[in-house]
DNA sequence: TTGAAAGCGGTACCAA
DNA sequence: TTGGTACCGCTTTCAA
């Protein structure tokens, strides 16, 4: 009835041979004569067998899955946009090799340490995919504890012993931070995202690197990458003194929330303020105005990550990778201050 | 090294029983002495061991894993702000339980075809979660055909084999509509979801229903749910004759998009037109002016799906569920017509 | 180049 | 109440 019913052992009855040729042939060993092979593979296309993931990780020791573990706060939980297409990325790679993506949601940091734990030792998954990764990422050691494998988006200050998937973003930072320069913005503030991850950390320090270059005086506002924190930091920046002509967020929700809270106070967009996001999202072109950004590749990321993965568990070893830097996207939300 | 070295026999050993024992034990069948029981899983405990689930599936015929497949097309993946919320809520339930989310995207209908074919064949999974439920949804004959288990989000009007879980939107949606018709409004238009979807097809007939109820003639312009297309829906209503002051968009991202098209047109909202979305959304309340919309309830939907898969799965059977009715939420975005 | 048999980590049946 | 053994589907020696 279900169609997986056929086994090692159906094929091998139908081809005339044993089971362990069919295995040898399945997987593309030698010492098969190109003939049985050949009949092999045939009556295997036939019946539509594919091999028991299950069964065959129990000698190989493998899950032929990845792992990918989100750890959300359960009040606000909704997922940046990055990640809808870096798992479709991650797919890409997977499905074509016959593993799949095992993914896990948590509420806290308990719940992710006992999620890896958890995985690793029944042996769900051969190794884990880190996004999120924070400047001392505890889930580097735990996952060596575990004897599991990893690659994480990013690289970690302290040196990691798994490969490293990285974009250069500080580029695009320098970038952005010269396109607001040249239309004129001489009080330039970032909203920046939560600074114990390393992106956030990085953005924050370039910012205020390009702006000091640029002889400006950098004023940051720190949040945890939340609408809600981008929110109340744009309402602080913009009923302080000195307000800002110009607004750097982490990331696009927070600017779509700023962007709110400046036109709830009349201001006219971007006339008298200027904002952008970081890490380009599909909804920022259609918010007003539409958002001037630094564009992302998550579907980048994950087809790198996922390659780099199975490669390590595969081979032991995997190189980094380094993504093409980040490129800046002008739009509508960027313009000369009014004054 | 890797914690999970220890196996059943290596707990049978130093509980000096045989694995059967144990493995009655753990899987709380009767016939065991409960001093052994307790000594069993004492060592069990003590050891760390947890049993493999690929190699107990292969004589239970269980993954213990449940699948998700979304499709969603390559040009803008980008995930509704529903699937995290609901994924955690799904999460919560499995990880109790042993189990497991198996999470694939997928661009188009073939390769989602294919995507449930092999997670089905290779056993990788033991039932699916149904979600963006067409009206005529080939995925329920197809699951039947592989001999799998599945639970839909909403009940396909032909019918199911499958548990059905839904939710009473159509009272919220009359909710809605009674507001705005409250509020004074005349000339409503709702911009629709994909009407392929039984989500998108039911809100318009309900919308339609409620405004006629009204004495309100309906205007409708469908849409494919994208934010591309609430724009241009958007467009198109704006700048036809007899322009609606009130626009009841499908989801949410399509009425933020929505409101950024009014937004250039110099409208003031809600004061020149009001607008609310549809299964509300976190980013919903910080956009300008905060978005009346009906709320959803993702997490609860994932728990109930996962739950009656599972009894499904293990029972053979499970009943359907109705959640509790959507309520109103009533924000900034709608206002009496200045008129 | 091929087949037989053992073993991976469990469950299930049967006899003790 | 217990232990022995066959077996799940596949890979991997080892002999033939």
């Amino acid at each position: 009835m279900s169609p997986s019913a056929v086994t090692i052992n159906d094929v091998a009855r139908a081809a005339g041979v044993s089971k362990s040729l069919v295995s040898l042939t399945l997987n593309d060993r030698p010492g098969v004569k190109s003939e049985t092979r050949e009949r092999i593979l045939q009556t295997a296309k036939e019946l539509g067998w594919t091999p028991n993931p299950g069964a065959r990780g129990l000698t190989t020791r493998r899950a032929y899955a990845l792992g990918l573990v989100l750890r959300r706060e359960p009040r606000t939980i909704e997922v940046d946009p990055f990640f809808a297409a870096f798992i479709a990325g991650v797919e890409t790679v997977l499905s074509e090799r016959g593993n799949v993506l095992v993914l896990t949601v948590v509420p806290d940091a308990a719940a992710e340490e006992r999620a890896y734990a958890r995985l690793a030792a029944d042996k769900r998954v051969d190794g884990f995919l880190l996004t999120d990764l924070l400047a001392e990422d505890a889930r580097i050691p735990l996952i060596e504890r575990l004897g599991s494998f990893a690659v994480s988006l990013g690289a970690p200050p302290g040196g990691s012993p798994f490969p490293v998937i990285s974009r250069d973003y500080d580029s695009g930072i320098d970038e952005l931070v010269a396109h607001l320069v040249g239309l004129g913005h001489h009080r330039i503030a970032h909203v920046s995202g939560d600074e114990r991850m390393l992106h956030g950390l990085r953005r924050r320090e370039r910012f205020e690197e390009a702006a000091r270059a640029a002889g400006l005086e950098p004023v940051v506002v720190p949040t945890d990458f939340s609408p809600e924190q981008g929110a109340s930091a744009t309402a602080a920046l913009l009923d302080g003194e000195d307000r800002p002509t110009a607004i750097v967020y982490g990331n696009d929700p927070m600017a779509i929330a700023g962007m709110g809270v400046a036109h709830e106070r009349g201001l006219d967009l971007p006339g008298e303020l200027s904002v952008t996001g970081l890490d380009g999202s599909h909804i920022g072109s259609f918010v007003y105005p539409s958002l001037t950004t630094l564009d992302n590749d998550p579907a980048g990321f994950g087809l790198a990550a996922a390659t780099a993965l199975l490669r390590l568990v595969e081979d032991g070893e995997a190189a980094d990778v380094a993504l093409p830097p980040a490129r800046l996207v002008v739009r509508a939300s960027t313009a000369p201050p009014a004054r």
